[in-house]
DNA sequence: ACGATTGGATACCTTCGCTATCCATGTTAG
DNA sequence: CTAACATGGATAGCGAAGGTATCCAATCGT
């Protein structure tokens, strides 16, 4: 197909296919001619997938650029794939300093018991959160923390668990990236209504 | 103290106040004189408060405006404040029309027991989530989304827990506000450790 | 053969979150 | 008292992000 069509198809305009082209998101169509190119259903794919990140979930270019980079580079090892990439997501620029509740979080992964790579970006986003929601007055220790992190591994297996029947291991990349980014959203909005539904239940007569 | 005061103690340029005042994000100072006026300790609270919504979370400042808005609203009702304002956080833009998903929200959180505004916007985010999966090809129905439900009723437990000891009921809500807000990238940042854990622990040797 | 489409390049547009500059009024140190 | 400096208020500008619009020459479909 060409662009046209891949426009049609995917609800994107052609001007902006091109756009995400220049921007290294979608890799250029098998050239034809001189001045034509085919594009495929990876391609459209693809284009979904980009629409997704950017749209829903809100990322930047440049941070589904990363992203979709880690996809290609770590369609065997889905595991790495999400830990290495992912963290960076919702921070917004690059920590140039250590975080002072870095160390606090070291500990608190030792205490769980899990096995974490020592670079991967959750660790600082972590820490961060500590920090700022300290300097707001809110106590937050390895105390609170825990049963957090207990629930977490609850919702980590269940996402594992939707992996587990994809013999594919691009598809199987493909749909983790997409469980663990689109998902976020789903999962604070069922956190909000089950606050809303534990508060009535707490304090209403 | 008056502004500079203001700024020096809070880390914000003067300027960046007086756009924050100009955007109705901060209450303007008791006016001394006709171009003097005073501010205070509840107008540095609210100046950290901005900071941390904007940019730790990355609230837009519309977003962080109406967030602002509805905790002076309903500093009463605590969860209400939860349920009506903040499921608008991460939606980009308004969606007038209802999405496909909607009804089969409704059976779930029917089928879980809660008890929600009919007009919460999570109810929306969770339904585009869903369509927006599906269209992606990842199978998401009621049978894999009780079980994050349920967990999600843990996580809730947990932040109602520590508004328990705050008497003042602006403390709570503020607080409410800032463990809802805030500890979303926290809660997601655990979630992707767990997964890197469970994922080791599953397909390591 | 000829109008429509394509790839490719460049310029432009809008929104967001500040930032800089002016200016008239006020405060304050000497 | 007065001169230097701070303040509130208004307006204009800036840089990044995410597209969009326009040109152009080559090429395709008929």
């Amino acid at each position: 197909m060409r662009v046209s069509e891949l426009s049609r198809r995917s609800g994107v305009s052609v001007t902006t296919i091109k756009y995400y082209l220049r921007e290294g998101l979608l890799a250029p169509g098998r050239q034809t001619s001189a001045t034509q190119a085919e594009y495929d259903d990876r391609h459209l794919r693809r284009l979904r997938l980009i629409r997704a990140l950017t749209g829903v979930r809100g990322l930047s270019v440049a941070t589904t650029r990363e992203v979709l980079d880690a996809l290609e580079a770590h369609t065997g090892d889905t595991h790495l794939l999400l830990g290495l990439t992912l963290g960076s997501v919702s921070l917004s620029g690059e920590s140039a300093e250590q975080d002072p509740a870095t160390g606090e979080v070291e500990s608190l992964v030792e205490e769980l018991g899990w096995h974490v790579h020592e670079s991967a970006p959750a660790r600082a986003t972590l820490a961060e959160t500590l920090t700022s929601l300290r300097s707001l007055g809110v106590p937050m220790d390895r105390h609170v923390l825990l049963p957090y992190a207990r629930l977490a591994e609850g919702i980590a297996a269940l996402d594992l668990d939707q992996l587990d029947d994809l013999p594919d291991p691009l598809e199987a990349a493909e749909r983790a990236l997409l469980l663990t980014v689109l998902l976020e959203p789903a999962l604070m909005a069922l956190r909000r209504m089950a606050q809303e539904n534990e508060s009535a239940r707490r304090h209403a007569p």
